[in-house]
DNA sequence: CTTGATTATGTGCGCGAGTCATATAAAAGA
DNA sequence: TCTTTTATATGACTCGCGCACATAATCAAG
């Protein structure tokens, strides 16, 4: 009946997606799915481009441009995989690591700041709520992959996307 | 210290995000920012286009492809403005309305389905929480069309963002 | 070990969407 | 009235992405 909470949900989960988006735009000249490229590679170094597709949502070809650009702008290394000769291994280079260190320190900045008008007990409650959600939501490992893509997997102890993924095995 | 939180509560707002906006793809053929313009028009029938640029973070040039295409599909009408001579007025089409039902409906489905695991005490706790946030955080106008380009204005009794850009005025 | 199916990546081509710069008309202000 | 600002439109261009297709490697049988 009370469709009031999810207006509010569906107005703060834009809010702070599109804050988060511009801050990485701002800070570093980083779009969207680059931003989001660069912190799955440093969440995992040496991941594959098909692994990494999965998390951005993206055609093959759409994920094998957006390397070329990353591995052209020098923020990225393509290698060749140890295991599957087919599969090319992404990793960050320095720069790489530096330009994803600073979109999660901004992304963190920005959320932060967002939150800073709740008491202490709010965010528990937040903090609470927000875990069970996510629990309830993972569908997949690509789907984890998607939701964590701009996730400080250092920040993220006892991730419950992970537990979440645990609990109902694909 | 504890960056966990700023972690879940972007994970979180990925996640609904993407399910608002896969939602709207899938259902209707209609990509971000089309949704967003149907919904602003419904919300405000007359609306120029100037106006639904602020709310849409476009260009002008951007805003008027824009409708040029959601025209051409036959969802927008542009019409004289009675006010300002330069402005369009823009509304909905019948099938324009439809769309728009259906899209703002799907993401009403979307949010309540990824909040079905909460009790009735955490939504209430929820909803106090968002509620603080959203009027804590909206800036200006442009800022609330922003954030509330999707949301369902009939469904919205006492929208705390309005709330808050009385409190803070630009 | 050979052969066919699947998987991971790369590429030519084209389109859609958006920006920049520029143009025009109307409103506002001096 | 003249200048400046505001609202819209358009031509030229760019960029990112998808589709269809090609290649190499792995897997699965037989």
């Amino acid at each position: 009946m009370t469709e009031r909470l999810e207006n509010l949900v569906g107005a703060f989960a834009n809010s702070i997606a599109d804050a988060v988006l511009t801050a990485a735009k701002d800070e570093v000249d980083v779009a969207g799915p680059s931003a989001a490229a660069l912190a799955l590679i440093q969440h995992e170094p040496g991941i594959a481009i098909e692994t990494l597709r999965t998390g951005l949502a993206l055609t093959h070809a759409g994920t094998v441009r957006l390397i070329d650009r990353l591995e052209g702008a020098g923020l990225v290394e393509r290698s060749a995989s140890q295991i599957d000769k087919r599969a090319v291994a992404l990793s960050l280079t320095a720069e790489g690591e530096a330009v994803a260190a600073a979109i999660l320190a901004r992304r963190q900045s920005v959320i932060s700041h967002s939150l800073k008008s709740l008491s202490v007990k709010e965010r528990e409650a937040l903090e609470r709520i927000v875990e069970k959600l996510l629990q309830a939501t993972v569908k997949d490992v690509a789907h984890a992959y998607a939701i964590c893509r701009l996730c400080d997997d250092e920040a993220c102890e006892d991730c419950p996307i992970e537990a979440g993924l645990e609990s109902s095995p694909t």
